[in-house]
DNA sequence: GTCTATAGATTGATAGAC
DNA sequence: GTCTATCAATCTATAGAC
């Protein structure tokens, strides 16, 4: 790992190791031992652990939101086009493709995906208020969405939350499987599953 | 608070701790500082502080849990009468009622719902343990649901546990409203909300 | 049962030599 | 840039007086 670049073994250690146990749950000192570096070498080259956190995300989720948006922005073209609106489904997809399958992408991460799961979830202000000055310029389009009551959505909306959340937390590691089931687990199984679910819940009577 | 019962008042400042900032987040002083209690009162009453959010866990959850296998039964029985199947939104309000309406119950906490929310949700093994331990049981009963191949139901929970766990922690704590909505939080809306929006997703095509 | 005092471990951050 | 050594704070848990 510290062969190469210290800052870049710093981010990957990092990154995985909050995916897996979380981000007050991983001291600097076991980031700096996977990483096999100096424990002085996070604050030289970040500043803090917070600091550190931040540039995860904005690594990261830079180009994963500019693709969520060019891919939102083509779902509206085509429905204009077509003289229609945008079907829900659609805009699901353009929304949880780029992130899911990050994961199998050649610059992507393993671990990412989970954070961004803890992160959607987290109640704590460091790590919640990091996330959610990324994301939300995009995350308030889905308001824009369907034909239903502003507070209807707004629910349905949260619910969305929490189902892209979890599944992407709980990434292999399950509760409560039934002895007969092995469920698959890549990125375009996990996708086919989230989005007729997802989109029945928002379509719901 | 600690004029009355020591051991309760322990009870009571742990679990607002606990469901407000999560188990790991409180510390054992803080605790006992809200208690207006002594430190060394949660070993002596409890032992230790894994052992008093098992405490806690089984103090609701045992009548909690009792209450849904009887709606739950009830709701079979009825199907039974009619020589029907039991409808999903039935089933789905047998789980979620008792314990979304425990907020507003007399006996019921307003505050344990959202520990419950961080337990579904949990990663870490201390606190997901001690609350699968309680619930593994009657959740297994879920599946048992729909006509559904195995694993679409398996992943359908999946995500149905993830919209119920993040409804239940948010709880007052929004993220990403727009300004004209102002939902409402009492119990009865959320489950109007709930229901309709699991039912959807669970009998997707 | 309740208290003080403290042990023993771990944390994030930093000073200063090289 | 990297290292050692250490500070100051925090934590759970416990021993022992009252």
């Amino acid at each position: 790992m510290a062969e190469k670049n210290t800052k870049q073994c710093i981010l990957d250690a990092a990154e995985r190791l909050f995916a897996l146990h979380g981000y007050h749950h991983t001291s600097l000192r076991k980031i700096t031992g996977e990483a096999n570096v100096n424990l002085a070498a996070v604050n030289y080259h970040f500043g803090s652990k917070e600091a550190l956190l931040k540039a995860i995300f904005e690594y990261h989720l830079t180009p994963l939101n500019q693709t969520r948006q060019e891919n939102l922005k083509a779902v509206r073209e085509q429905a204009l086009q077509q003289g229609k609106i945008p079907q829900v489904a659609d805009i699901i997809r353009a929304f949880i493709e780029p992130t899911l399958r990050y994961r199998d992408s050649k610059s992507g991460s393993n671990y990412f995906i989970a954070l961004v799961g803890r992160a959607m979830a987290e109640t704590d202000d460091t790590v919640r208020n990091l996330f959610l000055h990324q994301v939300k310029p995009l995350g308030m389009q889905l308001f824009e969405i369907p034909d239903l009551q502003p507070e209807r959505l707004y629910w349905r909306l949260q619910f969305t939350v929490g189902v892209i959340s979890h599944a992407m937390r709980i990434n292999g590691k399950f509760q409560m499987v039934p002895e007969n089931v092995h469920p698959e687990q890549d990125a375009d199984s996990l996708i086919e599953q989230l989005v007729p679910y997802l989109t029945a819940g928002l379509e719901a009577p």
